[in-house]
RNA sequence: GGCCCCGUCGUCCAGCGGCCUAGGACGCUGGCCUUUCAAGCCGGUAACGCGGGUUCGAAUCCCGUCGGGGCUGCCA
């Protein structure tokens, strides 16, 4: 089986998730099979189309890892990719079908063709079972592709079995709009025939397009390809996934620091899994195993909780040294410079920290702030929680005792300085801790504080705490 | 309204007639570990929409019903 199959976006909007999950089944499908992947842009929209979304599109589509063998910018056996540039192309077929008497002109007003749908309603029929070739010939106008009304359109569904529309549900649908501008039904077709696509794996939204789709492909005189209808994706109202549901294009989840690899897994179990029990596997594996017979039928929630667990599993695998060089944008936007030698290496020293701690690699910027500014802004709420009463003056003010005193400054030395500390003023952990915590770090939450202390160094560190004990001596009350 | 699709824990997926007193994962939750937070480890919570059949036996097959969704455009 020689397997061809293509995602074609157009270039309308951002890259939507929805889209990509979509491109990954037809990738996976490609790979498994050793078949082409083509990448077409779906531009017949003249009027809404942009440069910016197709270089969106291909740049997501690389950045996931989905790399195409024939379309845009790559190429290929079958000229351009782009559907713009062939409207010379569907002008032909249109003419080929009128000549075959398969298609008609149809200048009727939007009016009357309201008009007409409105009595099928009415009459509880098939909405567009008036709309069909008129007994009066025209000459301009759209044309419409003429239905056969006598047989049933019937085909195998790689993912939901035997398809049976019956006779007369089916419209004779627009494949040319008035200002020559071929449809996406038309337009996709002719490519699909043209590209000898193989296997068309496309959501379930165009479930109830496809018997135009056999139709037309018939009346060019070719063979359909073999269709396969994927699950749509829901947001966590159960409807259609969309922008009402916060971000659904590609590019926010790529900036809102998820990793590809996390992306890629969470994607292709939406509709399918690996095994009964695996839930993180390669881009191999699922390659190796992946199949449209294992396709889900049902719609599936795009759950970012669960895409939020996967990216910090993918974080925590990375090689730490690979984990500091993704991580050095972010740092770069934190410092609002490149870093340093000496703020490079105190970013490695921490870097390993940070990792077990993100979900998100975004997250870093925030969370090695400390590390980078002279004076440490006190998250409020910290602060109100944690230095209160007596015990954080005494705690910080033996912790400096200690700490000046200490003769190496490693984490371990500092560890065994601040057990002493504890051991000199009684205090527990929390209590004699945590006010050091927050007057190095700012925040009662942060990367673990001996370890904090060495990236910082002694005269950073020291700094710190007196500027949190004279905090403490300004305040009224403690 | 019409046509089409779908219906297992809150969510994603396993299950394709007996292995199911329904399995894994996220979430939620109890505990352990522990310098906070994470991470990790151990445990818990929770589902076959409903009603009929078929069968010795149904989550698995059939019918109905209810529910959800998609399409119904000179958008794709």
């Amino acid at each position: 089986m020689t397997v061809r199959v293509r995602i074609a976006p157009s270039p309308t909007g951002l890259l939507h998730v929805g889209n990509v999950r979509s491109a990954l089944f037809n990738w996976l499908f490609a790979r498994h099979h050793n078949g082409t992947f083509v990448l077409r842009i779906d531009d017949t929209d003249v009027e809404r189309s942009e440069q910016q979304y197709e270089d969106d599109i291909k740049s997501g589509m690389t950045w996931l890892g989905l790399d195409w063998d024939e379309g845009v910018d790559v190429g290929g056996p079958h000229g351009s990719y782009r559907q713009s540039d062939r409207f010379d192309r569907y002008r032909d077929v249109v003419d080929e079908l009128i000549g075959a008497g398969h298609a008609y002109y149809d200048d009727r007003s939007p009016e009357l063709l309201d008009e007409l749908r409105n009595k099928a309603q009415k009459e509880g029929k098939h909405p567009n079972v008036y709309i069909r070739r008129p007994d009066t010939e025209a000459t301009s106008g759209v044309v419409r592709f003429s239905v056969p009304q006598d047989a049933p359109i019937e085909f195998f569904d790689l993912v939901r079995d035997e398809m049976r529309f019956e006779a007369g549900v089916v419209d004779d649908f627009v494949i040319l709009r008035s200002n020559g501008t071929p449809t996406y039904h038309l337009a996709s077709t002719v490519d699909d025939v043209d590209y000898e696509i193989s296997h068309v794996i496309r959501g379930e939204d165009l479930l109830s397009s496809t018997p135009k789709h056999i139709l037309l492909t018939r009346a060019m005189g070719a063979d359909p390809a073999t269709y396969a209808h994927l699950p749509l994706l829901f947001g966590p109202d159960g409807k259609k996934l969309s922008k009402r549901h916060g971000d659904t294009s590609l590019k926010a989840y790529r900036a809102g620091g998820y990793l590809p690899e996390a992306m890629f897994n969470y994607l292709s179990l939406l509709g399918w899994s690996y095994d009964s029990e695996t839930t993180i596997f390669s881009v191999d594996q699922a390659v190796e195993r992946f199949d449209l017979e294992g396709v889900s039928k049902n719609p599936a929630v795009f759950d970012v909780d669960k895409l939020q667990w996967m990216n910090g599993e993918y974080i925590r695998a990375i090689p730490p040294d690979d984990f500091a060089q993704r991580a050095r944008p972010l740092i770069e936007v934190e410092l609002g410079h490149p870093p340093t030698e000496s703020e490079w290496s105190i970013f490695v020293e921490m870097s390993p920290l940070l990792q077990e701690r993100v979900k998100l690699i975004t997250e870093v910027g925030e969370m090695s702030r400390f590390l980078f500014v002279d004076d440490v802004d006190f998250d409020e709420q910290s602060w109100s929680k944690v230095m209160i009463g007596e015990t954080p003056v005494l705690a910080l003010s033996v912790a400096i005792r200690h700490l000046t005193e200490l003769g190496d400054w490693t984490v371990a030395a500092i560890e065994a300085a601040l057990r002493a500390v504890l051991e000199e003023t009684d205090l527990n952990p929390r209590k004699g801790w945590q006010p050091l915590r927050v007057a190095v770090t700012g925040s009662q939450v942060s990367p673990p504080l001996f370890e904090s202390m060495a990236a910082l160094g002694r005269p950073g560190t020291l700094h710190r705490l007196s500027v949190a004990l004279n905090r403490l001596a300004d305040e009224p009350e403690g």
